[in-house]
RNA sequence: GGAGCUGUAGCUCAAUUCGGUUAGAGCGCUGGCCUGUCACGCCAGAGGUCGCGGGUUCAAGUCCCGUCAGCUCCGCCA
């Protein structure tokens, strides 16, 4: 690759022609002499008079023939630079061929504008550069879409051309956001006695959770490293080892499908503590949280934070991580179908499920938003929603006949349902899927009716369920890890009522998002063992795949804990973006590809002979 | 694996219910004019496989089927 190319041929012509002397280049390279005196959004009014020195990208061109405006940008801002053929003819000469996003470094005096042309819309608008002379460090070729407003363009543009994306204003205060936060971060932790330690990149695969990132082993043929999910188990480790404190700002890797809020690599701010309990975790996160949001925004955030157990989450916003912006409610509306005679009799007595959601003015929502709504309810699962509509005081709706005085009264107390409301009903065997679906409208309504209040609600959720029965499996599955640590109170269901006992886990939510979660770990190796066991683990395989960790356990172990938050999430929240890949400089698409440098991409035979590997395909 | 939205010039978008002349605009680009602009202005110009394939029709950017790509969501994500 190495040679001359004709085009550099032309641009040493266009561009060091003028400084050709007896047949001699002379030299206009980048030395000491050209290197910027200032950035290019520093120059102030007490700057005029000043020579200095200007390095960066022509932004926006402005040739009016005689005189030459340009701006010169780089990442502190812009600098309008004039080109005035009476003061240099030979510069001015040369300006006109300069094209957007050229390299430049220009000499010259910084000056006051001349009364009338200041713009009070930069913050270098009251002066300008007076050109001596320049030279071209590095010319562009015609860029894919423009710089200044590219908000709205096509994202894979943007992701195939991220290093012109990443010039752009908004993208670049993200990412000096996003420095600060983690320059906070370590500052924050640093302080309150956590040491950042690393953990390993290439290390055992654990089958449990999501699927692994594998990485062939040479020198060991046929078996593989994982990228890891978490540094869970080295952080539990560490405990062991009487680090006490640990941090540490750290890439995860999870072979998923990819949302707005989730990349297959992303980081992680993992924190675990030693001889501590919830209460530890969870006021030092909270004291972090707060301390960002004023430092990063200036936002107060209350402390401590509201604090709802699953199953109060589930039944009030039908959701693990609620969004408390929306100010709707679910309640529980069963009693007043129970012992009747109507369509929901039967449901109410067995114990089923049956919710009411009211939404505030919504008694003239049209017979078609009415439906669409309910189609929107079965595309999730439901069977069907119902809903009362309160008109001129009055209820209707298809439910209404089948209520008399009494229940109608215990309904409108129950709910709160006033004039003019709408009440939707949802009605199932399984508690959680009514919640979940009634929870779904529910988030919908509140975005599509702007009800969505402009603040940071933070919360805790707590007492998750420790195990879940996965019908695929046929097994208990951890909800949060297999190494959380089940509530006291539940601990005698351990083997017997798997699916009853609860967990000393937590997530803390911010705006329906959630941004961490954590929980006290098990530091007994007994009970770790009767927690594999509940998991149906067999010892054999419990000790294959996590033997190290339980003989860890074995050997002293602290009560210990901790939290991950995803400061990916974090910097999006607090950049007010819609996914993480705005805050991430080099994200991938939803295929988990990137359009930039065409990974993932095949590789030559020879490199998978040497891992020992075969694809199935003949893929090149 | 499933559902939805989108795909027209380099970029952002139009193209009228229920198909009808040579597919337009703004920005950008090229050339010309222009000495105080800052979204500079004015004049001229280049630039299109309407994502791709098939079908219906006298006629398809527009209707139908398939397919590809991007995004959003469900499943999945300890």
């Amino acid at each position: 690759m190495e040679g001359v190319f004709a085009s550099e041929i032309i641009w040493t012509t266009i561009f060091f022609r003028p400084f050709l002397k007896e047949g001699k280049l002379m030299e206009r390279y980048y030395d000491s002499s050209w290197q910027r005196t200032m950035f290019c959004g520093q120059a102030r009014l007490e700057d005029s008079g000043r020579e200095a020195v200007l390095n960066g990208w022509l932004r926006c061109r402005r040739d009016l023939g005689g005189i030459i405006f340009i701006e010169l940008w780089d990442k502190t801002g812009v600098t309008q630079v004039v080109f005035n053929p009476e003061l240099n003819a030979e510069a001015h000469k040369r300006a006109s061929s300069l094209r957007s996003e050229y390299v430049l470094a220009v000499k010259g005096t910084i000056r006051k504008r001349p009364e009338g042309t200041e713009n009070p819309e930069l913050a270098t608008g009251s002066v300008e550069l007076l050109v001596d002379d320049f030279i071209v460090l590095s010319p562009s070729k015609l860029i894919p879409f423009e710089i200044d407003n590219a908000d709205s363009v096509n994202e894979d543009l943007r992701l195939k051309y991220r290093y012109l994306d990443l010039r752009r204003e908004t993208m670049q205060k993200n990412l000096m956001t996003r420095h600060r936060v983690t320059r906070y971060t370590r500052n924050y932790f640093g302080d309150n006695g956590f040491m950042e330690i690393e953990t390993p990149m290439l290390t055992k695969s654990t089958p449990e959770g999501a699927r692994d990132y594998l990485v062939p082993s040479r020198v060991n043929p046929g078996k593989f490293y994982a990228l890891p999910q978490s540094p869970q188990l080295f952080k539990q480790l560490l405990m062991v080892s009487g680090c006490d404190r640990y941090m540490q700002i750290v890439k995860c890797f999870r072979d998923e499908d990819l949302r707005a809020d989730r990349q297959p690599e992303f980081t992680q701010i993992d924190v675990e503590m030693s001889f501590i309990t919830e209460e530890d975790i969870m006021g030092i996160t909270e004291k972090y949280l707060a301390g960002l949001f004023y430092e990063i925004l200036g936002h107060k955030v209350e402390t401590p934070f509201v604090r709802l157990t699953w199953k109060e989450a589930m039944d009030l916003y039908g959701s693990d991580k609620p969004d408390l912006r929306i100010p709707m409610q679910m309640t529980d509306i069963a009693p007043v179908f129970a012992g009747g005679e109507n369509p929901f009799a039967g449901l109410a007595v067995k114990g089923g499920t049956i919710k009411g959601l009211r939404l505030p003015g919504g008694a003239s929502l049209s017979r078609k938003e009415l439906s669409d709504l309910e189609n929107r309810a079965k595309a999730l699962g439901a069977k069907g929603m119902a809903n009362f509509l309160v008109k001129e005081g009055e209820l209707k709706g298809p439910l209404v006949k089948f209520l008399d005085e009494d229940r109608i009264s215990m309904l409108r107390s129950l709910t709160g349902i006033e004039d003019g409301d709408a009440l939707f009903v949802m009605a199932d065997e399984s508690w959680r899927k009514a919640c979940e679906i009634l929870g779904q409208i529910r988030l919908e309504l509140g975005r599509e009716r702007g009800m969505v209040e402009e603040s940071f609600r933070f919360l805790w959720v707590t007492e998750f369920p420790l195990f879940e029965w996965d019908e695929e499996t046929e097994r208990y599955t951890a909800v949060h890890h297999p190494f959380t640590a089940p509530m006291n109170e539940d601990l005698e269901y351990l083997l017997t009522e798997p699916g009853r006992v609860r967990s000393r886990a937590y997530d803390v939510v911010l705006n329906g998002n959630e941004i961490g979660g954590g929980s006290i770990r098990i530091h007994d190796p007994e009970m770790q063992q009767k927690a594999f066991q509940a998991l149906n683990f067999t010892p054999e395989a419990a000790k294959e795949r996590f033997g190290f960790l339980l003989e860890g356990l074995s050997f002293g172990t602290p009560p210990h804990g901790g939290i991950a938050l995803g400061l990916d999430r974090l910097v999006m929240l607090i950049c007010g973006c819609k996914s993480i890949r705005d805050v991430m400089a080099f994200p991938k698409n939803q295929k988990a590809q990137c359009p930039m440098t065409d990974a993932p991409s095949f590789v030559e035979k020879k490199q998978l002979d040497e891992l020992s590997i075969k694809t199935v395909e003949p893929l090149i």
